[in-house]
DNA sequence: TTGTACGCGTTATCAG
DNA sequence: CTGATAACGCGTACAA
């Protein structure tokens, strides 16, 4: 029964319809197309003339399908609105587009229920590879990608039990950095301040950091001084607000985010506490803003970007079968220091 | 001659696995999957059953190759690190999740030759539709698109010649009325400041409104106050201080940039100079940090987010067949009056 | 309501 | 180096 098209758009061009217009098999096209080497240099030419001229654009699902490959990978970060994630994107996107890749995007919105949700879709896309943000995951999330046997790269946190492979830093280490470093620049009273460590390995490594920081240099540690709080410039205000009333000797405070650090500085401005004199202020993530704020903020700098990039190649190293063994790689960290702290 | 499947992930279970498994056929199962209510109760639980017990993930690449449909949305932004086109990103995908399509991320880079090279491969992998920030194309991407007969929805200002529908604002008409804005309050010598107009409508579209305002303000314009920069905080900062230094008479600068504006105002905050006091500044688009900073910066609200859903919304009608009108919805602008002008 | 036959557009395989 | 043929996994159309 012949069966026309659905509504779709327009009639596309077929492969066989080339190789008609190039008085050649479809097999023909196919290969000088994807292998041009193995096609003689005539009808290579013949081919790509018809090509250009009929305008066809070559059908990879099909193709994919076909050849059971696929060139698109799958990312979840927890939100597309944080520009920290937005730099892993970046450097992910660069590689994939070099190497003839597609990147499909969703975001999980801090959910793990979500995040399995969209593992399902993706993978029912048949993904060539994940890149996920997060480190924790639903049980069933784990299932499911070790049923499907997809590479998977995590890229929120050197996770001590990684999926699959791993890119990225150590939050625990980068944490513990930047409390040494301001207990050695004479700090005695350190505050901490994150976001909800809920489902969040990323605020919770960080907690453990700064504790362990704490131990070693024999500070002792208070949970008045820990806070939890939402996002936002005004919430980091909030934060240092009540730290600094409700305790005298509070001398400095780690914000674990960077627009919480920069909130802070701003209620701080406005209250005229001087920063570091009353208070020394201490971030996470080097993002340009905070160079620019007056005093410019000390803070962590993490390659975010080039973990994107790395991710990407090690996951290509692959799905291209160029490499076959698990890696984890540590992207490290850096203290930025500057006139806050 | 049976054909092996290349080395790809794992054995991937089939339609016709469940089939077996349930005693029904594929296409039984096919319909208990896609339109249950085609299917009687009891076929229906033993479909779901076996589908849940030996874990089938349906092939989507088949399904839209078969049904010759797809559930893919590409986008392609300038750039995936500004926040702004985040937001409209956001917008996209939270629409497109609970509709159960997906979306496919590239950014041009802002050339419109890299556009160009990304439609082609979108358009390859079967987009049903496209989102472009991008008002202006190469002549070969407007071909592309018309003769794929791909719906499109252009987001980066509202276009008078749009290539299908367009959700957007008008950059013109928000540059014209915040340069209203200034003149109503008293401001006689406003600079502008912008980034590259080369190819980008927008930042081109923002002058035009400019230079509209002062004229129907009464006010000469000067190129010698008009100037064009690359991003970042540290560029605005440069351009207000050549603005000032160079024009004793200039009491206000536009800039048609959040990060710009900043910048800006760090560097008068450095440099003593009091804001509006020796020179206001307005800014465009209303991220967070403008509001945080003091004093305040008068800016425009482009709404973002909802420009995103909006987009998502058209052009799924259209993919869906719910609607074939070509749509151009102007989603306005706001401004925010705060202390800095 | 369920099943059968066929085609979606491409590529792997093998024969020439 | 080139071509014929048979899948890839599923959905459409129609028959039962």
């Amino acid at each position: 029964m012949s069966r026309r098209r659905a509504s779709g758009p327009s009639q596309s061009i077929r492969i066989r319809d080339v190789a008609r217009h190039a008085g050649v098999s479809p097999m023909t096209v196919s290969r000088a197309l994807r292998d041009p080497a193995k096609v003689s240099e005539g009808l290579r030419r013949r081919v790509e003339a018809a090509v250009s001229q009929i305008g066809y654009l070559p059908n990879r699902l099909a193709g994919n399908l076909s050849s059971n490959r696929s060139n698109v990978v799958g990312m979840i970060v927890p939100s597309i609105l944080n520009s920290l994630f937005a730099n892993t994107i970046q450097g992910i996107s660069d590689v994939l587009r070099r190497e003839g890749y597609h990147l499909m995007l969703a975001d999980s919105g801090y959910s793990l229920e979500e995040e399995e949700a969209i593992v399902t879709t993706f993978l029912q896309q048949r993904i060539c590879g994940l890149v996920l943000h997060n480190t924790k995951h639903t049980a069933a999330t784990r299932r499911l990608i070790e049923k499907a046997a997809v590479p998977v790269v995590e890229v929120g946190n050197l996770s001590a039990s990684p999926l699959d492979m791993t890119v990225s830093y150590s939050n625990f280490e980068a944490a513990k950095a930047m409390t040494l470093h301001l207990a050695q620049l004479g700090y005695r009273r350190i505050g901490f301040v994150s976001l909800p460590l809920q489902d969040n390995e990323r605020s919770s490594e960080r907690r453990r950091g700064y504790l362990a920081a704490l131990d070693e240099a024999g500070l002792s540690s208070d949970p008045a001084i820990m806070l939890e709080v939402s996002g936002g410039f005004a919430s980091g205000g909030k934060a240092i607000a009540r730290l600094v009333q409700t305790d005298e000797e509070i001398d400095a405070v780690f914000f674990a985010g960077d627009v919480l650090a920069v909130g802070a500085l701003f209620e701080c401005q406005r209250r005229g506490w001087p920063v570091p004199g009353r208070v020394a202020i201490a971030s996470f993530d080097d993002v340009d803003l905070l160079r620019n704020v007056i005093p410019a903020i000390t803070t962590l700098r993490i390659p975010r970007y080039e973990i994107g990039r790395r991710s990407a190649e090690v996951l290509l190293d692959r799905v291209s079968g160029r490499s076959a063994e698990p890696v984890a790689i540590d992207m490290k960290f850096e203290i930025i220091q500057r006139d806050s702290a």
